[in-house]
DNA sequence: TTGTTCGTACGAAATTTTTCCTACCTTTAG
DNA sequence: CTAAAGGTAGGAAAAATTTCGTACGAACAA
């Protein structure tokens, strides 16, 4: 028998370009193609309007955006929160990359690269505030 | 005129299968298919042999693995350390979710998880650490 | 020797993702 | 009214990824 390669997809997921759309639409907010197409070609990469069109008419298919066609121009929005979201992402790269280990990816994360002082400060504000509710 | 989507690619980027087998090797050592095959089937999902053989043999010719056909039995190797790929991707993944901000996505990770107090405490120490050679 | 098992090679198909072409409708300037 | 600009819909093609079927060689047990 054939097999079926995705038949149990969380409703979520998105592919990369889809991910990008998103980005903008938490960005910026509802928005029409246009500007979303703007958004891309200006931060991103050239991309025909209608392809970023049918992409976005393919996420409300999949239920990822959300439309109001009440007027002529549609007016897309994110249907995830975007905490929500990148929560879920993060929560899978750890797993897959770093073992489910916060301190491994951290380590990595820190260990490689060259993070400001602010940042391992804000960081070390953000692990006393939750050291104190432990 | 038409357009090259990959074109210059970096020579690294693994698809999600790819890594899956990367994954394999970098935990095992250089191994035959067999085995990678194995372990892909036991600890992740179903995959025919010349399925997993023909990604493997795709990822040489990529120069993601590398292979030694001295012996019948061919042993396959990553050809990319495993820190250094997974610092990559990791970086991406921050530059592309988190703005990156390493401590935005610390934000994430702790906030929303039920991190254990071991892990923050690994934090903590590695951030002492980095904080003195600063 | 012979057949069964296990290996590689490789083309082709199936799927998924991405892009674009064409048709056609609405709005608006002239 | 008419043309131009800008919108949606949807099919089809292009690209990228993944899977599998088939051929065929080497090893090995009987």
């Amino acid at each position: 028998m054939k097999q079926t390669r995705k038949g149990d997809r969380p409703g979520i997921e998105p592919t990369k370009s889809e991910l990008e759309i998103l980005q903008v639409l938490w960005k910026h907010g509802p928005s029409t193609v246009r500007f979303v197409n703007d958004q891309l070609n200006r931060q991103t990469r050239p991309v025909q309007y209608t392809s970023t069109l049918k992409l976005m008419q393919i996420m409300v298919d999949k239920s990822i955006l959300k439309r109001d066609e009440s007027n002529m121009k549609h007016i897309y929005s994110a249907s995830i929160e975007e905490k929500k979201m990148k929560g879920f992402l993060l929560e899978r790269f750890v797993n897959s990359l770093y073992d489910g280990s916060a301190s491994n990816l951290m380590m990595q994360l820190l260990g490689n690269k060259k993070t400001s002082k602010k940042e391992l400060d804000a960081i070390r504000d953000l692990l006393d505030k939750l050291n104190k509710e432990k």
